[in-house]
Order: C-alpha cells, then structure tokens, then sequence
DNA sequence: TTTGTGTTGTTGTTTTTGTGACAACATTTA
DNA sequence: TAAATGTTGTCACAAAAACAACAACACAAA
C-alpha cells in the first residue's frame, strides 16, 4: 500500500449512494472510477476490494444507469461520469417515478370513501414536524368560530406565518404567548386577541426546541404539539404531537385554558392594584 | 368481493415507491391506508393482503419515515399522510443524501490523479442524453482553433442554445446542417459559417429523435451521437455517442468531413450553372 | 509459456417476505 | 359471574429473493 486510501468516511458514503439506488458494490466500482479515470476490472478490482469477476455484471448495472461508459479496447476500459452529472442522472429518476407514484397515489387517495362514523374518538400521534405543521393548517383551516391557542413566540414567529392565511378571516383568535414582537411581524393573525405571559412554558428545560403549544379549533378539535427529547442539532427533529376530536381530551384542554386566562386576568388585577 | 380493487397498474406503482425507498409491503400498506384511513391492522391486512402479523413491523418502519400516524386505542388505529406531503417527505430524505453524497464524491473526483498516458487512443461509448450532452459541451470548450459538425437542425434547435456560448470567440466554427431558422434563433453559433444541405441525414428513417450528429474539433477529436433504435415515446431515451481521439478514428470523420464539403460545393457549382 | 481478461456457475450472507403459535385482553354466551 | 370465543399485538422462525464473494475456465495478449 504505498499511500493508504483516502476514504474519509467510507460509511456514510455509500449509504448515502444507497438511497439514491446504488447498491454496495455499485457504490464502491463507481468511487473507485472517480479516482482513477479509465481504469480496467481489475484496477477497479484493486481500489474497491469489490471481487474481480462481480466488476462486470456491477459495471453493467452502472452503464445502464449511465452512470460509466466504456472504451472498446482490450482489455476494456471504463470512466465514470462525473459526480454532479451522475447524481443529477439518478435525482433525475427517482424524481420521474416520484410522480409516477404521486399521481396513482392520489387516486387512491381521492376515491377514499368518506369513514361514517369517524376518528372523533381516536386521539391520533403525529410525528414529523411537516406532517404536524400539515395537520395544524388543516385544522386551523376548518376553524368556524374560533381559534385558541397557547404556543411560544419563537414557535409562532418561525412556523406560522405561511398557516395564517387558513384561517377564515371572521374567526375569533385568541393567542397566549410569552412575547409578540408585533412590529417586526405586523402580518401574523392580524385580528387576533394576543395575551402576553412571560412565564409561559419557561419551563421548557435549557434551549430544548420549544415547538411546544396547544390548539384548540371552535372548543371541538385539539392540537397538542409536544416538545421532543431530540436536540435540536440532532439529525432527525422529530417533535411528536397529539391531535383529537374526543370529548374528554377537549374537555381537559378546554379547562387548561380556562386556568391559565383566569391566572393572566388576576395577574393583570394585581398590576393595577399595585399601580 | 362488493366492489373490484380498483388499483390501476399495481406493480408499477410500487415499482415507483420502492426507488423511493421503500419494500413492496411498505408500499402495499401505505397503499391500503389511503384507501380507508384510520383502518386497523387486521383491516390493512385484508386490504393489502400483507401478512397480519407483517403488517405492525411495516407500520412501524411507515412510522419512523413520517408516513403514518397511529391512535392510542385499542385496537391501534392507523392513517396515512396524504400523498403529497409524504412523496415530499421521502424526496426530501433522498435529496439530503444526495447533496451528502455528492459532496463526497466531488472530494474523490477533484484529487484524482492525472492519468499521464491518456486516453487518446480510445473508443469510448457513452449513453444517455444528459451525459452526451456533457461531453459535447466539455469538448466544444476545449477548442482551440476550429470546430466542424454536421447535424439535423432540429437538434440543434432544441439542445445546442446552452451549449453556444461554451465555444470560445476565436474558434472558427463550420456547419452543415438540413436547415437554418436563422431568424427564429438568431443566438446560435452567430459566427459560424452554415451550409445547407437538405438532404442531410434524410435517411434517418421516419420520426426517430434524429439527434445524430458529428462534431470534430481542431481535427483532434471526434464525437459521433447516432440515432438509437428506442422510440422516441419510450420512457429511456437512449441515444449511444462515441466519442474519441484516436488517429484512425478522427481520420475517418475528417475524410467523412472533406466527401461531404466536396459534394456540398459540386451541388452548388450546378445551381450557379443551371441558374 | 505466462499473464491477465471476460464469463459462468456455485456458495454464503443479508434483507424481505411469509407462517404459526401464543399471551393478553375484550366480547359474547351461559 | 364464569366459561367460551374471538381479536390484538408480539415472537420466533421458515422461505424466498437479492446481494456479495469465491472458484474455475476458455481465451487472448505478450
């Protein structure tokens, strides 16, 4: 081995081919062809430590992906196109069948048929901040009346701004939070009744990711959006939250509220009397 | 059987779903939970046909890629994320990894070494029309004194635009093509000197994609797209290039290059006699 | 001859797919 | 209420498919 191979993270990178529909050894002849243009099967046997005799049906399955080209010498020779075209190739795949498989999906998913006696009583886990944020448009949207909702200002700042469109503009909003830079950010809920409470969720330990707050749709459907134990610069920020249209979860909720505005309102009382 | 599964293309979809990353009975599961959300494991299993006790590993694997959210009862309760947001979510997955991945082969292709003994004397074969593209395009802007090729004008039309400005100014460029919308694409090649022959390359039998082509440059290097035998309503597009700078090879296409001009020149020598 | 290429077939390993059994619990029946 | 029945969630494990690794061989080049 006159100079060790390089590879810094030899792991990661052929998992990360892998999502894109590479194989192993796929990955590895194709990083083996990125090092040394125009290789043989065996050179490529050398640098990848894949067994000679896989190289061929491997280098097929990487023509076919044009992903490598070939001379028509003996011994055959082999170049791999460069990465950003190659990645851009694959993307390029996994994107058409993206839309294969969104378009039939829809299907399915339009010709569902209505559930008569629904998912009132299910109290449902959401995981996936998106997916959270999907169903918090979806049920701000379906809002008649009003909206209540208790969440912490860097949380409402950051996420909601494109959500507050979806609420119809004759729905009563009210919102408890721990600061409203109202300046900053004239557009969000305009018409809303903003309580302010400094202390609220304080106790969310250190600089967790705050996502937490409770949604409570025409006294009728609950989001409760909960912090996560993954830290924030953790890959996969994954906040699970609780959603449910069942009595008793409402109930609780609706009672949480109705603490935590007589708290402000006898706090507000205090002020005065102090003042 | 009420009423018949209506499922379009069955294989092709999950076809799709699998290069999205996932198993034929993710997919299948997913599937089923569109059709009747908020279904239980035994109902997902009569849907899908997935094994009953298959079906909570799946669902958990569903789970942790964000595609499905469960209910605390008893029996779990189960509901897919509608279609857009979960393509959207398995797309994004795949794209950090590209990005991942194409960070780290980049690291691989820049610190390859020179290969000192080239590849001067090889044939290679290249497929797939992005990569054709490139090579055209890396090979055009390595000209240095002049650039000769013959193709049909609608390839021109269509891929070249971007390619034009890759030439350098002072590189004497010679055409010969079945036709020149010169108004309609003013852009192209302004500097070239164009030769109509409107013959050229009509034997391409009836409406094949017609992107063949030759394209010498400075006499060195030949590129050769031919037509491929795929239709052109095929899903791979496939057209095969050459691409070469063996003597042998270039003299071929110079003398193709020098019988073509001759006759070009004889034709008009008749037109300005018969005139 | 000697070396190395391209191909084939066989074997081992891992990942998916599929089956059967079982404890826990819920629902019905007696 | 207690027994019988059915359903759910979990396990262990078998079968099949996909992938990885090895051995052997005909053939061409040097």
């Amino acid at each position: 081995m006159p100079m060790g191979e390089i590879q810094p993270e030899p792991d990661r990178i052929y998992d990360s081919l892998k999502s894109l529909g590479l194989t192993k050894y796929e990955a590895l002849v194709y990083m083996a062809l990125l090092q040394v243009q125009g290789a043989t099967a065996t050179e490529i046997h050398e640098i990848s430590k894949v067994p000679r005799a896989s190289v061929y049906p491997v280098i097929d399955k990487l023509i076919s992906k044009n992903l490598v080209s070939t001379s028509n010498t003996t011994p055959k020779r082999f170049s791999a196109t460069p990465p950003e075209a190659a990645v851009k190739n694959m993307l390029g795949e996994i994107k058409k069948d993206a839309d294969n498989a969104l378009k039939a999906l829809n299907e399915l998913y339009e010709s569902r048929p209505e559930r008569p006696f629904g998912k009132q009583e299910y109290i449902w886990s959401i995981t996936g901040e998106e997916n959270i944020l999907l169903k918090l448009k979806e049920a701000l949207s379906s809002a008649e009346k009003e909206v209540f909702f208790a969440a912490r200002w860097d949380f409402i700042k950051n996420k909601l701004p494109d959500i507050t469109e979806s609420v119809s503009p004759d729905v009563k909003i009210e919102i408890i939070t721990n600061n409203w830079d109202k300046d900053g950010y004239p557009g969000i809920f305009p018409n809303a009744s903003v309580k302010i409470f400094k202390e609220f969720n304080s106790y969310s330990r250190g600089t967790k990711n705050g996502a937490s707050g409770v949604y409570i749709i025409d006294k009728k459907k609950v989001l409760l959006i909960m912090d996560s134990d993954a830290d924030l610069d953790s890959a996969s920020f994954n906040p699970p939250a609780l959603y449910s249209e069942s009595y008793g979860f409402v109930q609780f909720f609706l009672s949480y509220r109705e603490f935590i505005s007589g708290h402000l309102e006898s706090l507000q009382k205090k002020e005065k009397i102090s003042a």
